[in-house]
DNA sequence: CAGTGTGAAGGGGTTCACAGCG
DNA sequence: CGCTGTGAACCCCTTCACACTG
């Protein structure tokens, strides 16, 4: 079994695309499609149909030359490249309406991440059930990723108190961070920490708009 | 006034850095700071001074040699980079939870972002109010989206809603759109789509921690 | 012979290194 | 003298083109 991979040669660019692919293939699949190419995703996606081989050349040999790839065997794959055959804990700090967006988001179940654990500073909020999860005080939260083996925490809170509930999981023993509030955290050494800023999307659409009103 | 800059000639990979520095140069602001330097600024972003600068050159010169940049006048240099000089008219469709938290985020009205219309599909929904404003039926889009000039419409309702919502948007005139649902909209020629996917972080976050593992 | 897998070419973006200027 | 502004070098990523194979 030769199929582990150096995932450091893996350009940077290339993950987030693995995950669009994935997306669209679990749509095929629904729509009981057993087999595309590399074209045919790349319609859908647009992309460029080499890009997505190239892609996948990072992980192995996927497809079938002459015939193109089999819709369930390439979500098998590809998931796999992702990490998602494996079963992921995740806590999410801040049961705001961006975190309870996030705790009911399907596709997280769905992709191997358990949502074990929901934590808020507010006592109005503290205790309340969501998805079948009690809402802990955030002073708890080190100890909980601790000894329930947290791998991932979403941090959903205002942009003042997200240094602190890093700091807590860090504590706890994270091994990732989603950070959503609009503040830099870290690094710090042996957390990957992925950054989410909406606002700064809104700021994408306003600079094109603009040029286009220039021109 | 020769500041009238070709923004096709700036870098993809700039533009949303650009949001990222306008918010660090915001909280400097807050802190009473009144100049930085490009590495100052790098350090608080762990980024490449030189890269800041390079961003910054796509569009003027607004620092002085040897001293660095004044914080106000950067402030307002990069707002108008961004478009953000300007008012957008913003509609949301969508008032669930993720619709609710940005129309709740402080950020876009700062920052020039001016929400005049809210949409949902579900008649729980439809007439409840949020921020004063009361919640549409998602029928009248397209009519709202053209007699009241809106430029850009956040789209946060379920994936299977999203392709009708864009294309009442979009026969209302619509410029620009951010669609947070997890399926492809367009291409549509004359408008901006900017596709933005939750589920993504947590997969990238997971590939990073599976590699990890393999070492 | 259709479509994959991939070396090689090309392009875009980042970083370097220093000239230029206050 | 210090920090900006920027050509040039470098590097990563994308795209091309075709050898390869079922």
């Amino acid at each position: 079994m030769a199929n582990v991979v150096d995932k450091t040669k893996v350009p940077q660019a290339t993950v987030p695309r693995l995950a669009r692919y994935l997306r669209v293939l679990h749509k095929l699949e629904r729509e009981n499609v057993p087999k595309v190419s590399s074209k045919e995703l790349a319609e859908r996606l647009d992309a460029n149909a080499a890009q997505i081989r190239k892609d996948f050349s990072y992980f192995g040999e996927f497809g079938v030359r002459g015939v193109g790839y089999e819709v369930s065997y390439l979500i098998g794959e590809l998931s796999r490249c992702l990490g998602l055959d494996m079963e992921w804990n995740v806590v999410i700090v801040g049961v705001g309406k961006l975190g309870t967006a996030l705790a009911r988001y399907r596709a997280f179940r769905e992709e191997g991440f358990k949502l074990v654990g929901l934590f808020d500073s507010s006592r109005y909020v503290v205790g309340t059930e969501l998805d079948g999860l009690t809402v802990q005080p955030d002073k708890g939260l080190a100890a909980f990723v601790r000894e329930n083996k947290i791998d991932i925490a979403i941090i959903t809170v205002p942009a003042e108190s997200a240094p602190l509930a890093a700091e807590r999981a860090i504590e706890g023993g994270i091994k990732g961070i989603v950070n959503f509030a609009p503040v830099k955290l870290g690094p710090v050494p042996g957390v990957f920490i992925r950054q989410v800023d909406l606002s700064t999307e809104l700021m994408v659409v306003s600079f094109y708009l603009s040029q286009k009103q220039q021109a």
